[in-house]
Parts: structure tokens; sequence; C-alpha cells
DNA sequence: AATGAATGAGTGTTCATTCAT
DNA sequence: TATGAATGAACACTCATTCAT
């Protein structure tokens, strides 16, 4: 009953990033509300299977993010070390972000969810997004390139909202342009 | 034979109105996604009459947001009229049509669903509110108090989002005023 | 109470003539199903008048084939002074039902159902229908042009399951014309 | 890990039986069009099991005929051996799928439907038997007992039409043979 | 006699989740 | 650990018929 334990687990291992791919798949092309049968069958897995892995919907959509949070983070990383301002730094990390929030159709909404719920999976791998846009954002203000008055928190919200926004049904890129441009600059003209 | 004539259009009238009555009771209360026969239940009547007044739940909403739109109509109408400049005008009007799009929870959703559609009668109605909106803001960009090179719906679409994004379960008020302070002011420092 | 009744009357039978003409314009583009409903606005009527001229969708059919069988009458007398031989008369005469079974799409059905229903309204409209096979039939057996053994009923109902059968959605008109020479022929070959 | 692995499939075997054998009296009892939920209630299983098995009203039909298509086969399977006239057994074989096609009340209705269509289970289902019935017409025509301008598909058509009519409300076996007759003799007297 | 608003039962279908094997 | 069959509540929408006005 021990032998062969580690080929189980590969065996889990393997089904897991299967199911993982397949899942990425489907939410790209039929967007998150995809039945998670569908996701199961095409993965070629019984459905407890996918549901032992994941309990429920949440969780997959968070291991998915997962991933992606580590290509942020790599983002980040080599955004501390650029030869930028700290201001552009933190233009270009908000712009990485809002990509990362935008890497599913409907992602904003489980998103949303999930902020600043701790205990959720998916609340728990967002943590660390706002807090590398705390970072830039402080570093930012230390340098005089953003409002001493704003937290990464406000800013991690306001551009989801952004991100929400731009993903309207007839919203052409020129409106996604136009909310980023107010988040920078808002929309009052700065009185010389 | 004409005096009063109004045949059982009274007892429509009456149920119609009932119906949007417990109708917002149910949104308010459950949400947005409240099955439409716990509301005909609700309000007395049988799922056929709820039909006949509202085909489908876009047309109920639609109502519901229509009242409002009245009020919203008649704010704008005192916003003209009012001693203010017009960068404090275009402020409250954001302020009222956020207010607004937060009348029920989860109204941000369909309503950006509805975003341009004029087809549907939610986006018919809303066409309206980012006419106004477009109105103040050209008002205030004359007046040197808003950039030029703004459209009524980039600032209705943006103000959609933040109202959504304030919206997350856990957004204190704190939250929501830094996103619309985002909105007026941009995150950017502004450089003396 | 009684002054203009008359005029009343004549409101009545403009009402029950539009609704007939509208119901035989749905029933010919929507099939035999169409919501009663349906023929009611566009008749410019309400449910309730709809429902006081013909209690039920079957008397409503029934009163629109009652004006086919007009015709059908006068084909039959014209058919029995016709200087034809009484096998001829008979051919022809199916030939005239069936295409009056095929009135509407789907009018085999409801035809079927009131197959010997003298009771209802369907079925005693149909009756005299048999009655003219049968007088024809007898007509043609008397000269040798018809099986002695067959009864107008027979006949009829046989006309009938071919007129159904013709129906079928990919039968072509090749497929009919073969149905029609079963029942006139047989499937057997003559033996010489 | 071989042997005997069927898992749950004993049970799911004993489900699908279980709602086809509930089906069938169903079917036979309350006719064609009893709800789906009201044979997943009695056959004690959920309606998704039903639905599981037999994603809509037509497959179950299909599944039910299907069965008795086996009895046909093995009958055209004895009719090709039995030592009869190619003319009998054209006869036994019609009257064969006449019985066939009113297993059920209403049977011949989706039969019809599905005239053809290949594409439908109960289409795909019925293509054999018409080919059954072309070759013992072949036979028979090539012996000189069918005529031979006929194919299989016309007589198959011409069955199911009289199958049908034969069920009409108050059609007595009587009619039903009649029109039987008519099938083989035609109704013209035959002309010494 | 006409109106048309109201009724409300009825049905096919979906899908997250469980659990026996 | 995997399987995948089973569950069963949930829901939107239709339409024949009634009846108050």
């Amino acid at each position: 009953m021990e032998s062969g334990t580690k080929g189980r687990r590969s065996d889990a291992t393997r089904n897991r990033a299967r199911i993982l791919e397949i899942a990425e798949e489907c939410f790209a092309e039929h967007g998150l509300e995809v039945p998670l049968d569908t996701i199961a069958k095409q993965a070629g897995v019984g459905a407890g299977t996918l549901y032992r892995h994941f309990p429920n919907r949440e969780t997959l959509i968070a291991a998915l993010v997962a991933d992606r949070i580590g290509d942020l983070q790599q983002i980040h990383h080599d955004l501390v070390a650029a030869k930028l301002t700290a201001g552009t730094r933190l233009e270009r990390w908000l712009e990485a972000i809002r990509t990362w929030m935008t890497s599913y159709d409907g992602l904003p909404d489980p998103l949303r969810e999930a902020w600043e719920k701790d205990a959720t999976m998916l609340g728990a791998h967002c943590r660390p997004v706002v807090d590398m846009t705390d970072q830039l954002l402080r570093d930012a203000q230390q340098h005089g390139d953003a409002r001493p008055d704003l937290s990464g928190r406000d800013l991690y919200l306001a551009n989801l909202g952004a991100a929400w926004a731009a993903s309207a049904p007839l919203a052409d890129s020129q409106s996604g342009a136009s909310i980023v441009d107010i988040l920078g600059s808002g929309w009052r003209a700065t009185t010389p």
C-alpha cells in the first residue's frame, strides 16, 4: 500500500498541471464561467479529480492567476533594477498589473470579490501584487513622482476598476487609454 | 363614457408599480440576480403578469434605473442653474452619477453590459446620462476647469469603473474617496 | 337597451370575419400552432373577443376549414355534372380533398383528431366531405371503376394518411405522387 | 485491475435500463408527450441522470425504438429465409413495420419528423428499416410480385401514413385493415 | 359585446458538488 | 487517488383561458 506512492504522486502532479493547462485554454476561449465539467472532460479527468485539486472555481482561478503572478514578480524585479525614474517605473507597473488583471475575460470580477479577503486563495495571491504596487508607489512618492496621500491599495483598486471598465462590450482601445490617462493625470486641467 | 375611463388600466398600473416596488426591495436585499419568480411571488402576481410588464430582467432593471434618471435630470437642471464654477458643477455631477450607478448592489455590471448598446432598454436610458456628462464636461473645458482632451464618454466610463471598484466587498469609504480623488487629480504629483 | 343592437351585431360580424382572415394568414405562415394571442393581437381585437367567437383553437380551425368546404362542395357539384367516368370523377375528387387536407401546414392532425367525432365542430364539418367521398365512391363502384368492398370512410381516412405522409419534412413531390399511386393501384403487380 | 472493472458502470447500466423501462410504460400509458420529469421521477432518478443518458426526448424515443428495431431485424432475417413467395414476404414485412410504427401512441409523428434526417438519432435508426423494406421490395419486384416502379422509400412512407391514419381516435380495426388493403391493391377495381 | 390584464401551472435544461466504486 | 454517475434545486419563459371593467 506504500509501494509506488511516489508514482501516484507524480500522476497527481501531472493531472494538476494538465487541468491547469486546459483551464487556461477554456477560460481564455469561453470566459471564466465555463462549466467545470467541460474543463474536466477536456483535461481527460473525472469531475472528482478536478474537484480534489481545486475545490471550487475560485481556487482554480487563483492557481492560474498565481502562475501569472510569477511573471509579475519578475517584472517587478526588473523594474526595480531598471534605470528609470520612479514615476516611470510605477507607470509601467500599473500597466503590467492591468494586463494581468485582464488575463482572462471577466477576471476583474473574482479579483474584486477577493479584494482583501486574505482567507480566500485568490485574495491571498493578490496580496503581494498590492504590496508590490505599494512599494513602487512609496518609491515614486519619495522621489516626488506621485502624490503622497495615496496608498498602494487605492492605486491597485483604481486600476482594477479601470481594467474592468475598459472591458465594456463596445469600449474601444481609445476609451481604455483615456481612462488610464484620467487615472494618471485626473480629469482636471492643471492650472499653470 | 370619457370620464376617467381607464378600464383595467388602474389595476395594471397598480400592479406595475407594485412589481417595481418589490423589485427594488428584492434587488436591494438580494442583489440584482434574484429569480424573477421571487419578485412576482412577493409582489403577489403571477409570473405572467411580471413578464407582461417587463419581458426580461434587463427591462425591469431599466425601469428601475429610469426612475432614478428622473432625479438625475433634476440634479443636472439644478446644477446648470447653480452659481458654481463649471469645475465644481462637473464634480458634483460625477458624484451624483456614481451614486446613481450604485443605487443597487451589482448595478454597474448591467450598466457596463448596456454600454452604448442603444438597442437595449437600459442602454437607451443611459444615453442621456452620458450626454449630460458630456455637456457639463464641455462647459468645464471651456472654462479651463477640465482637460480639453477628454470626452463625456470617457468620464462616464471611468466613473462607472470607480463606482464598480468602490463596491468591492471590503472597500471602505476611504478607498472610494481615494479612487474618486485619483479620477479627479490623477496619481501623479503635480510638478510645481 | 334594445336600440342599436343591429349596429353592435355588425361590429361582431366584422370582428369575426377579421379574426378569420388573420387566422388564415397566421396559420398559413406560422403553422397551426401559433399562439392564439398572436392572432388576436394582429387582428386588433382583445383575446377575449377572439375567445368569444371561437372558444378554442379547434373551433377556429373548424371555421376556416368550413370555408374551404364550400369550395369542395362546388367541386363535388361540378364533378357530378362532368362528363367523366365515375372512376375519373373519384380520382379528381380524392385529389381535391387531399389538397383541402393540406390547406394549412399540420392540418391533417386536427383532422384525424376530429375523425368521426361529430360532437366537435371540426368533426361535424368533415362529415359531409366523407359523405361526398362515399357518394362518388358508390358511383364508381356501380360503374365497376372501384372495388366494391370499400367504404367512403376508408378512402377518406386513407387519403388523410397520404396527405399526412406527403407532408414529411423532406418528402419530395415524387414521394407524394408515389403514395397516391399506391393508394390508387396498390403496390402489388397486377398479374396479367 | 482489469478483472470485471466496470466501476459504477453497473449502476449506470441499471439506471439506463430502468429509465428505458419506465419511459416505455409512460409513453405507452400517457403518450409520447409525457413530461420527461415525470419519467425521471417515476424511475427514481434525478432529472440530470435522465438527461445524462438521453439528452432529449427524441434520443429517448430513438433508444426505445432501437430496441424494437432489433426485433425487426430478426423478423427480416427470418422472412428472408422463409419458404414464402417474395410477395408474401413483403406483405408480412409491411405488417411488421406497421406494428413497429405503432409501438407507442403517437410514434408515427416523430418518425415522420425524422424522415430521412440521418443526422438525428431517430432518423439514423430508421434508415435500416427503409433499407430492409427496399430489399424485400426489390425481391418482390424481381419475382413479379410487386410493381416495378416503386421504391422502398415510397412504400415505407405510405405505410407510415397508413399506420398514422389507423391510429385515428375512433378508427376501428376494420378501417385499419381497409387502408392496408388499399395500400396493397389500390382502390381501383382490377379490370378483368 | 369588447377589452386586455391576470393567471399560474408546466417544462426542458444546467451544473456545482457529492460519493460509491 | 481517480473516476464519472448521480443528484436535484433552480429558472426563465409561454400561453390557453378567465373575468373584472
